[in-house]
DNA sequence: CCGTCTTGGTGTAGGAGGCACACGAGAGGA
DNA sequence: TCCTCTCGTGTGCCTCCTACACCAAGACGG
């Protein structure tokens, strides 16, 4: 069976970049390709849109089949599509970038993909196609919206410490923190709640928990307050 | 002659929300409809993006072809492709936004369109397909940007005055600025460079004509120094 | 049991920058 | 000459940002 159009289509993909915590630094998760062309190779996980299927839909199902990722925060990139990025013809690449809390998403291979590792995001391997602009792409839209929009909070458990906050926001920013500006800045907001509950660190005194507080949010963004770390 | 695939595909198209300035208004630019679907209605200028084109090029290539529009300033906004978005059958929208000087660029319509008009962003007539949800993106995307980057020179002429460029702003942001704060803020940035010309206005005092000075801009975002109004 | 190590948690003072705010200047037209 | 209109300018207050250091709580080992 084939299908016949009267002018040539490009084809559509959507593809991932899903960046994790692995304690201080973050990282990005790869598929090996099992295919040609760039078989081997690393890249961001990904593939074809159906017809009947919409974008983000395309990019969660593949998400789901190659890593076997679900119920992630995902929301569109860019679009790529020069001519000449695809040695297969015209490939249009709808790109996505996911958080995902790395501790409960170990690397594991879903059926279509040869292999699929986590990687430092800022010192990745040699990728296919155009994948490299496409993580330097990710990784800066990450690093500007992370400032006004509660991201940061994707990257951690439920329950977290702010100290951990503040790693990922010292490792999504690259900068380092005053540790008691920080918490006053993020406690003024009212966007966290603490709970009666503490984290036992390895070492060192036991740190409280607290949540994300989503309702606050949005009162906070419909009064037209904005959240700036 | 046709075009065979294995796979069905979509078609692709790249359309453009061209805002511009009118007094205090902000504009956006529309054609209307020679074609069925929505055969008469307003629309956001576009069309297919061709088989070796790049998805930039087809934005700016439409633009010229339907309102004559060569050389304005044109970034991606984000792409939708839902399926049913479309009457007649899978198409995916690369959006694009572009800003102009509106007194440069008078509404004539081009060879592919019955008529182009200018009409007020925040009111405009209904759209056909989805391009109201395009044109509301694209007004949000221009508010948070503006902020932060000197988009705002792009709506005047390379020579303004600062009360020009303080209507810019409250058009885009649709709040009301102080006018000393603002210009104590702008000219702290350095980034206008005050000429020896006025500007002769209707009535009342002449006004002095300031540049944008882009290398100084750059200078300034190199450093890591963020502009912002 | 006590000392040491490690991380958690807290307050203040000084300075920069945001914001609110009013009036004289220059030009044209009546 | 006077009226009207737009341009252009400075200050004071108050908020928020930033820089900075020490005690607390628990674990572990000697």
């Amino acid at each position: 069976m084939a299908y016949s159009y009267r002018y040539p289509r490009p084809a559509v993909t959507a593809d991932c970049v899903v960046f994790g915590l692995d304690e201080a630094e973050l990282s990005v998760l790869l598929v090996e390709r099992a295919e040609a062309p760039f078989k081997g190779a690393w890249a961001l996980p990904g593939g074809f849109v159906r017809q009947e299927e919409a974008l983000e839909a395309a990019a969660r199902r593949e998400l789901a089949e190659e890593a076997g990722l679900t119920d992630l925060f995902l929301e569109q990139l860019y679009t790529f599509g020069d001519p000449g990025r695809d040695p297969r013809g015209r490939v249009i690449t709808v790109a996505y970038y996911a958080l995902v809390r790395l501790a409960e998403h170990p690397a594991r291979a879903g059926s279509d993909a040869a292999a699929v590792r986590w990687f430092p995001a800022r010192r990745p391997p040699p990728l296919a196609f155009d994948h490299a602009t496409i993580l330097a792409t990710a990784l800066e839209r990450l690093r500007g919206k992370v400032r006004y929009k509660p991201l940061g909070f994707e990257l951690l458990p439920p329950k977290f410490t702010l100290s951990q906050l503040q790693t990922v926001y010292e490792a999504v920013l690259g900068v380092t923190l005053d540790k008691r500006n920080f918490r006053k800045k993020l406690l003024a907001y009212d966007l966290v709640r603490p709970l009666d509950q503490q984290l036992q660190p390895k070492v060192g005194r036991p740190a409280r928990l607290y949540a994300f507080d989503r309702a606050r949010y949005r009162r906070l963004e419909r009064d037209g307050m904005l959240f700036e770390i």
